[in-house]
DNA sequence: TAGAACCTGGACAACGTTGTCAGATGCAAG
DNA sequence: CTTGCATCTGACAACGTTGTCCAGGTTCTA
């Protein structure tokens, strides 16, 4: 009886059994390397076996595969965005900013979202450093990244954004948010408030933390005392951000006005104060879209997302090119845009 | 003089010399393939041997190499999505969506923005394929699909979101942009209105020819003549939108009321007629956030673009399973969310 | 105690590409 | 016709991983 040949594996699904540079060089008559040179638009090639080789290429439908050659060349012509929630308003600009400056560059951009879970940050950083992404953009959900370490000496570059990273040294692009909140709760200030509400993340975000220390920076500076019923961190959730917003109006002493310390917050507490009867003064942290349509306009503390993305993605490829500064904190100014609601008086 | 061996070359950055298999393999003494049954949790390893691998991986901080892993095994786990532009807020959830359900399935998500650029689009795409993603999410911007068809003949699942591909069969998922639009329209002429403006985007985009189609049936319904100087398309940026809405308004016998094509027409619409001494009545297609507190609210046509995503994911990765049912065009309805604007009264 | 059955571990090839290098070809000059 | 040179072309190895398959060892049974 014959014996059969041993045949090698061959997993269920290989590509579907696409052409390779091979068929293509089998069809055209000529050698691999030629279709490699081809392909890549290296020079050394008549025009002749040009057309041939090209001729190939369409007949088959072959496209390279990238995989090989990212194996063979080290690079992946692609970078990594870790963020919080895509779905988020801030971080889609944010997003496609850093997208813009990496097709600048030839490179593809993969995210994810950490959905503010520090494990699933991890893992989605670790998932990206396996795929050999040339770098990361990493808005950390997490405050301790020790686990990158072994990957940025490897030469992933990396870079933070929005928030630093945790006990390592890296690159990081944030936005002022103590001196925007300083700024905005003074802005609340100078117009005759005195009991002033903070409503925040949750404390364990540095963003939270820099704009609470902002908010009492400013009342320090205008010699007023905070009470602690002023204060509400970690209710992000409408439901609980509403919670709080009503237990602080409705205080034997309460607020005369609010000061949000993000996005989210600041659409939960606007929808609670359009149904209160009279006015509360208002300043929140990051613009939202319609706030100048609002009755009064919604007074905030602008950031750039889209700067921040691109500053971060900019600083990235530098790093990849080679550049090797010491690791740099870069602060965006934030902006107060006066719309109406951070300008009411105290009521009563 | 002595020869130098021939030395094969070295690519100047080749991960920044990481370590492989290879190297764990020689330090924890054992073969090549023990690591791998390690890495990948396989069985046939004792746990002696398992603790020795496992050691020298934390001590080299080895971490698989992914591209080589593709390239051996032929699938990515990752797939691609192609849109028009991450920073539209509609696009933010669709994508989050996208990526959930990736997740759920162990693959990773690419993306890239059109900037609704044919050209681009399709470059966008191959790169994708040529990545060998597993499969695509395309929102199309130009409508010739057919550069697809090597590779979804190669096995690359495809899946159309919110416009039909174009010139080939493939699944697609949508809103019922043409019954939202006559409804949301219907609802205006319930109201009393006769006169009504469409201002909608440009007249390749399939939402927009569906959207226009929904309003003139729903004006045919009630026996209206539609005149050219109540529609608008194509004027997509906010000035045009801008000037296209004074244009109907203040035209010898003007519209009494006006219908948005999409999202960010809405906003610019709402934000002119904000303006005005009196108000005109409004219906937007798709929602947009803090649209209940306008005043008037603004009355919409909501489409779900995260069950848009998620449902075309599925569609997806039941394709990667293996299912072979026949191209599907999956439409999902619309809701009209009645705010304030759209029962307005005709003025006059 | 021998043999069978089972288990663990490792050598090797292959995935599709690109860098190196040497061979082949063509042409001009001697 | 030979030599020299420049230009094209292709054979080959290597990138890091995983599938196959066999060798050697252990345990259990007869």
């Amino acid at each position: 009886m014959a014996e059969t040949a041993s045949r090698p594996e061959r997993p269920e699904s290989r590509y579907g059994n696409r052409p390779t540079m091979k068929d293509v060089a089998a069809r055209a008559g000529v050698g691999l390397k030629t279709v490699s040179r081809v392909v890549n638009g290296e020079p050394g090639v008549t025009p002749d076996t040009e057309r041939r080789v090209q001729e190939a290429i369409d007949a088959l439908g072959f496209r390279r595969n990238d995989s090989a050659r990212v194996l063979r060349k080290g690079r992946t012509a692609s970078i990594g965005l870790v963020l919080e929630d895509l779905a988020d308003p801030f971080y889609g600009p944010l997003s496609r900013a850093v997208e813009e400056v990496a097709r600048a560059h030839g490179a593809l951009l993969i995210n994810g979202s950490s959905a503010e879970d520090p494990d699933r940050e991890q893992e989605l950083v670790l998932a990206l450093c396996a795929r050999r992404v040339d770098g990361l953009v990493v808005i950390p959900a997490g405050d301790d990244h020790r686990y990158l370490e072994p990957e940025i000496a490897a030469g992933v570059a990396t870079v933070f954004v929005d928030r630093p990273a945790g006990k390592i040294d890296a690159d990081v692009v944030l936005s002022d948010s103590f001196g925007g909140a300083r700024d905005g709760v003074a802005h609340l200030i100078a117009h005759g408030h005195r009991r002033i509400g903070f409503i925040g993340d949750q404390p364990r975000i540095h963003t939270a933390i820099e704009r609470l220390r902002g908010y009492r920076a400013a009342m320090e500076d205008a010699g007023i005392v905070v009470e602690e019923e002023w204060m509400s961190l970690g209710a992000t959730d409408p439901d609980r951000v509403e919670q709080a917003t009503r237990t602080m109006l409705s205080a034997p002493d309460p607020v005369t006005a609010i000061f949000a310390g993000n996005n989210r917050v600041t659409v939960t507490v606007v929808r609670v104060l359009a149904g209160l009867p009279r006015p509360v003064a208002f300043v929140g942290f990051d613009d939202i879209e319609l706030a100048d349509l609002l009755q009064p306009g919604v007074t905030v503390v602008a950031q750039d997302a889209a700067q921040l993305g691109r500053t971060a993605a900019e600083r990235l490829f530098r790093q990849l090119d080679g550049a090797s500064d010491a690791p740099e904190r870069i602060e965006l100014p934030t902006r107060l845009i006066k719309r109406g609601s951070g300008e009411l008086p105290p009521a009563g």
